[in-house]
DNA sequence: AATGAATGAGAGTTCATTCAT
DNA sequence: GATGAATGAACTCTCATTCAT
């Protein structure tokens, strides 16, 4: 038995993989609810019906837990986001409707883990890992995006490609935010009718 | 005397306003540094050269000395973009050259309080004044920023200019945030470049 | 089957046995290695290739098993100074000879077993039991000393031989130990040349 | 303020020193009651009647009490044999006596701190600088011890006198702590007697 | 009989806040 | 008014022991 194992269980019963996934989706909900600075692991571990014995059983500490329910959180928004852009023709599609369906996408994959995604934004800095975990998926987020747009390629008058790239990516995902998070004063519509345009004419002839 | 003021004192005379001030920048410095969780209210005293007794009596808690942060911070900004969007005639230049000086100027603002903008995105959920004054600050932003952009009027072709005002304030201050902190792969210059000719194709003929 | 007996299984398979010592020679191992203190009973399953689960069904708890490690540390530490004392003829040598032949025998147990020795400074006076087996064994060795002394009898100028055994034996144990560990800025031979002299200079004549 | 004075606090006001004193008193006490592993901080803070939090704000953890313990314990026991060495004038009695007065001197020294000499023991091998610290102390106490016993000197009889005052003083050191606390099958002055004995027919002629 | 997952009391430690001086 | 010592609830984490499988 080597001295990290010694530490964290690594779960190889059914019953032990059941108990870890609990604890990672107890831990989501409240670093959802509450924020992951006034979450603790008592809590994490009473959410999910565990003693603070087998949290630290499977977890070294909070930290660990909240970047194995990013890991999920990553893995569960790329899926469903390629499920939703894969199942349509952007060919056959005029460039608005195509950009409108993506943007649809995007608000509804930002709405299933909103609460999530937010505390997201507050963890960004803490942590070098948790940093690279978003990097990474914030690059993939960028290539898949922007093979998407590349489908409309013929009509594409956009020479630095890759800083568009940058650039799109991050204005929609901060702006699919806003709308998720901001219909106090304006529609959701009326803001996703502008993201729309603004990418569509930036992009296309 | 009212309950609020035997607790916390409103400094009248010069020295008290001083070392209120003292405090709130040691605050700034020290939140910056190590962001809002990691820094107690010893050390803000220790930076500001008061006993924590005295701090206590500047401010009610260690909340309330972000709050004043916060205000402080907003109002440089604000005073920082002003001078620097001020100092030009949006109509002597051509579209693109006025939208990049607005883009340089949100760049070398946001540049200067970096880390402190950084710390924002940890306490905006934190708390609903703190929200609030955020929430507060972005809609000025965003209502100079539309009447900055009006000001080529004869040429936009937005017809919801409101909903734009939001999308664009949104979209410039996310990417201004990327290229001030992601430097990684790709050159601040290539962003900013794309940056505004989104900005210019989406809202001029 | 008494309420003992179905708690802690005494065992009687041969298999069994071989576990229960496997386990004893785990606890020592690491006690010796970390102290007692610092290894848990995971551990020491662990080391002993058994479950912790089974570590219970063969000890009452953790104490149990130390008492364990002491009994046969206390069996085996006597054989093996018999084993020492035995094969050379006390009467045939001078007494230098015959007391440097202790001492040597001494020091080559000590150090077999030295970092054990150790421990159990530390669990002296953590437990009545454990207290009572190292007088136990401490009244052997000192009666066992006495007699080995007493085959110079003729030459013996001491009076009271009880008291003066239990001097000796204390005087013999830890300046053994203090040889064991220390030798730092003193050599081992010069120190052990000093002890058999004062024993000598102090029995016979 | 330094990083360090942040942690831990140098008492400056009388209070201050006190309570860092009535800290160190409690947490004697209760080591030499129930040894350091059965102590906690939060019992040590009760005894001295302050707050865990104080407890904190003197000692960065409860080894570091147990430093300070072990050090005022030091200095006091070497005040104490040196008053008691020092009343009395070595040529002037015979050698029996002289040695006689030695180990009453340390008998009532051992005596006094008993239950927290006793914890050393067991604290030794936890920790290096513990260790260090004791050894100074040892050394200390030998090279004194030394020094007295070389008042006879006319009739020492030892050639190698470094390593006689090594293995005196650890047989001083160890009989006395036997006398003081196993008074069980043997009287206390029989011991001594034999204690004596043995060092006076070593060393001199 | 054996396994190893689960338990939970209890340890060490921090820090926002109060209060005696 | 100013000081910094004192407070104690709250938090993280460990491990001897139990128990369902």
């Amino acid at each position: 038995m080597s001295e990290a194992e010694d530490k964290v269980r690594t779960p190889q019963q059914e019953r032990s993989i059941k108990t870890k996934e609990a604890i990672i989706q107890a831990a989501m909900k409240l670093f959802s609810e509450k924020g992951y600075h006034n979450t603790n692991t008592k809590q994490i571990s009473a959410e999910a019906s565990v003693s603070t014995g087998s949290f630290y059983s499977y977890f070294t500490d909070k930290r660990a837990v909240f970047i194995d329910s990013l890991k999920l959180y990553n893995e569960s928004l790329l899926t469903r986001v390629d499920a939703s852009l894969g199942e349509v023709d952007f060919k056959s599609m005029n460039k608005h409707a195509a950009i409108a369906h993506m943007v649809d996408s995007l608000l509804e994959s930002h709405r299933v883990y909103s609460e999530f995604h937010k505390e997201l934004a507050v963890m960004y800095n803490s942590d070098k890992e948790i940093q690279s975990l978003m990097d990474e998926q914030f690059d993939l987020g960028r290539r898949k995006t922007l093979s998407y747009l590349q489908q409309g390629h013929e009509d594409l008058k956009v020479d630095d490609l890759e800083a568009a790239s940058w650039v799109i990516f991050e204005a929609l995902n901060s702006i699919v935010d806003m709308i998720v998070f901001s219909p106090r004063n304006i529609s959701a519509d009326r803001l996703k009718n502008e993201l729309v345009r603004m990418i569509v004419d930036y992009l296309y002839k």
